[in-house]
Parts: C-alpha cells; sequence; structure tokens
DNA sequence: CGGGCAATTGAAATACATCAAGGCGTGTGG
DNA sequence: CCACACGCCTTGATGTATTTCAATTGCCCG
C-alpha cells in the first residue's frame, strides 16, 4: 500500500476517523474530531482561513453537478459518494469519500466539476475558500507537496478504476471495491476485527462497478454464500481476504 | 469544447501538428516543428534545460511499466498511448497521446508509473528532467497555471472514461471514442475534411474501450455500412457527424 | 396497519466474448 | 518472380455473463 507523504505515518493522536490523513489536520488549521461542535474549525488559526464546519444528512448533497464551487472541502465523518451523470440518470461512482479526503482537487483550478457529492450516511465536512487554499499551499511547500502526492495518488485510483471497469469480471470488480475500501478504512483506522461500515446501498455498488444492483445482489450473495464475507446492518466483515483477494485478481 | 490555458487561441504560428498545445512551446523552450533536425531542442534556452528530442519507431516503447523515469516526455509528432496492464496481458488504454500531448504529468510527482507507452506510429518526443521541469515551473506562474489546468483537464477525461467503461454500450463506447479523437485532433489542426489520421489497430480500440477486437470489428463495419464513417488505410473520415454524436448519447 | 423503498429470486432476453475458419495484403527468402 | 509465412481483419456459429422484466419478501416509519 502506498503511503502519503508523511500524513499515514503520524498515527501519535487521538483522534479515530481520517484526521491523521486530513491535509487540514497536517496543515494544523483543524485540531480533528468529528465536529461535536458543529460551530467551526477549532481554533482561531483555521477559523482566520475562513474554514467552516457543516453537518449533512444521509442522502442529502454536498455539491451538485452543475454547481459552481468557491470551495475546497473535505469530509469529516461519515462517508459519500462522488460521482458524473449522463442525463437518463445512469452514473458513475467514482470515488467513495472517506475522512480525511478532499472531495476534488480539481476544484482549486477548475470551479465547475460536473460531479455529484451525496452524502451516503450523516456525515459532517469542512470547508475553506479555494483562494484561501491556493495562498495556502503557496506558503507551505510541505503542503504543497502533500497535495501534488494526494493529486497523483487519486489520478492513479482513477486510472485502476478504468482498468477495472474495462476488463475486469462482475466478481472482480466487486471484490476489488471491497478490498479497496477495506484499505483505506484500514489507513484511518476505521477497519476492527476485518469489518467496516458499508452504507453503500446496492445501487451505490452498482454505479461504482457498473452493473446492476440486481446482479451485484447476485454476486455479493455468492460472496456470502461463500464465507467470504457477511455483510448486514450496513457492516461488512471479511472473513476471508485471501479468498476474496484471489477473486479480485491482480 | 474546453480550451486550455491561452494556448489553444494562439494559432498565430506557421508549425502544423499539436505545438500551440504544447507547454515547452508556450514556455519558448522548443520552437516546434516535427523534428527534421532531429538533434535537439531547437534554440539554446531548451538546450540549457536539457531538454532532449528523440524518434522512435513503430511499435516501440517510449517508456515501460516498471521503469523509473527521470523524464518529462512531450510528445511531438505521431501518436502513442498510454495503457495500463495486467500480468495476464490485458490492458486498458488511458489515453491516446497526440502532438503536444504531456505523456503523464504524474511523473513529475512520482517516478514510478506503471504506465506502459507504445509508439503507434513512427514518431518524436522530446524529454526534460524532472528536476528541471519542476524549478521551471516553480519560476514561471503562468507555466504552472497552464500545468495545473492541463492536470484538470486530463482527471476529468479520464472521469469521463471511466463513465464510458462503466456505463455505456459498446457502439456508445466506439462512437465516443472517435468523436474525442476527433476533437482532440481537430484543435491541433490535424482534421482536415473530417478526416483524421487512425493508426489504431483494433486490438488497441478494444483495448481503450474495454471491448475484444473482433466485436470492435463489427461495430466499426456498422458504422461504415450506414455510412457515418469512412475507415480505411489508417485513415477516418466522420462522413456524419450528427449521425455519430446521436450513437454516442450524451 | 399500510405504504414505500431496498433486497431477493426466477425466467427470459441480449450484448458481448470466445472459438474457429478463411481472406487479404505485405514482406521475405528461394 | 513466385511461394510462403505472418500479421491483421472479417465473418459465422456458438457460448456465457450480465441485463431486463416481473413478482415477492422484508423492513422501516408513519
Amino acid at each position: 500500500m502506498q503511503t502519503i507523504g508523511n500524513a499515514a505515518i503520524s498515527h501519535t493522536n487521538k483522534s479515530v476517523s481520517g484526521c491523521p490523513f486530513c491535509i487540514l489536520r497536517q496543515a494544523k488549521l483543524c485540531t480533528g474530531g468529528g465536529l461535536e461542535n458543529a460551530d467551526c474549525s477549532d481554533n482561531g488559526q483555521g477559523r482566520e482561513l475562513g474554514i467552516t464546519a457543516h453537518t449533512i444528512q444521509t442522502r442529502q448533497m454536498i455539491h451538485h453537478p452543475q454547481e459552481f464551487s468557491e470551495f475546497v472541502i473535505v469530509i469529516c465523518s461519515g462517508q459519500a459518494v462522488s460521482s458524473i451523470g449522463l442525463p437518463d440518470g445512469r452514473r458513475q461512482i467514482l470515488e467513495i469519500l472517506l475522512p480525511g479526503d478532499i472531495v476534488f482537487w480539481t476544484t482549486l483550478f477548475e470551479p465547475m466539476s460536473g460531479r455529484l457529492i451525496e452524502a451516503i450516511t450523516n456525515s459532517t465536512y469542512r470547508k475553506l475558500k479555494r483562494r484561501e487554499f491556493h495562498v495556502l499551499l503557496s506558503k507551505r511547500p510541505d503542503l504543497f507537496e502533500m497535495f501534488m502526492k494526494l493529486c497523483t495518488y487519486n489520478k492513479a485510483q482513477s486510472d485502476q478504476l478504468a482498468l477495472t471497469l474495462g476488463r475486469r469480471s462482475a466478481a472482480q470488480r466487486i471484490a476489488k471495491l471491497i478490498l479497496t475500501l477495506a484499505e483505506r478504512s484500514a489507513e484511518r483506522g476505521l477497519l476492527n476485527d476485518q469489518t467496516m461500515r458499508f452504507p453503500l446501498r446496492l445501487q451505490h455498488v452498482g454505479d461504482a462497478t457498473g452493473l446492476t444492483p440486481i446482479h451485484v445482489s447476485r454476486v455479493l450473495r455468492e460472496l456470502q454464500k461463500a464465507d467470504i464475507i457477511d455483510l448486514e446492518a450496513r457492516s461488512l466483515k471479511i472473513i476471508n481476504f485471501a479468498e476474496l483477494r484471489q477473486i479480485a485478481g491482480p
């Protein structure tokens, strides 16, 4: 697994969730935590830069496809998906966003993303004016370096997604999705006893893998019957990692 | 069609091909041209920075998947494809590279790309040490801006590819591929009389669309019979743009 | 208790892959 | 100059993974 910047190593703090990964945390602009105090960035520095904190409910949209955004958004808790869609309703989920993820870096240079960001669970996020983030990066070479590493990693993920969608079978796609999500959850301390939250509906999994929810159901059921995973109550346990990797293929 | 930086507009020069698009050209590090003088960058400035020029034959590799590269590569003439592969030989083509394209920007921050770059026609390209390019960008905010726009555009293309692979039918994928290629060729003055070079083998088209070369053949044949395109002798004419767009869908 | 969304299941349809054979052009060696 | 091999494309027949259609169940929430 690729580590990003030096963020992945610094596990010396109490805050669970993706904060160790978060560029705002790294910039000392946010003390982390799940936003219990829904007011705002938890210290003066963050407030100076105009970082604001927000809470949002399941199935609400964080960002609309045609919206011009002046903000860079970072997920603080919960899960969200980032997708692009066709007018007829078909869509492709590009990323499953976990705490600590920047929602889309391209917003830094192109205010119209065309993306739809939808909260899958009740979530919190922080946002920061694009302009402010710009000057922040220009003043702090370390943060700039980290940001570019994040972009690079993100692009590599995109490429892998294309490979998966173009060249892998349904079972392989789904196995890969689960494994990738598990890895990313683990990095953030969100995987315990091989178990993680899995709030995605079948429709979401389908949209992420280019499959029909019906077919996703069948595949998932088979994985379950083969005692490779255990999925219930929006929680997924990977019982047999080796076998799952076997199915996902190279 | 999105224009990138201010490069697309500056059509005030004699050099055909993708040079108006090229960041090296924009940086005045290269006077462009098809490398008739295969020696090197055509003026002192470029040579100072250690830009070197190269010629390569059809089907040769410009960059190997496991190669660590110290260079940023720009295509000057010809066509190449950028792909990632699986050990078993299946692969996904991520981009068709035209003159003026940067081969992969991620190389700036991650020397191991995992990508295979293969020349489809006899081609020429220039390369520049990553380090040099870095300092160039840090000294020239305009170039940095242009570079980031290129990255952003490139990412958007990736996202569209994922959507296409995940959610469109074979005919739609192929139609999209042709249209995208035509647009990009047109921007570079490489489309005349609705006709462009099309050196890709069926295998390549298959690898770009996630299909079998056999199936690509059938679809292409149908488009031909329907008088929508005319493909022969490695040259493709789009006879009926409207219909092709209709097929490609939204 | 009822209504609506999510998940499951079976049967039928279809889009695409795989297998197999043949044709066409191009280069190569006798 | 011809024979031949080789790579690339085409075409038909067959196979299969996935979709589509349709019906049923369970479940959460009013």
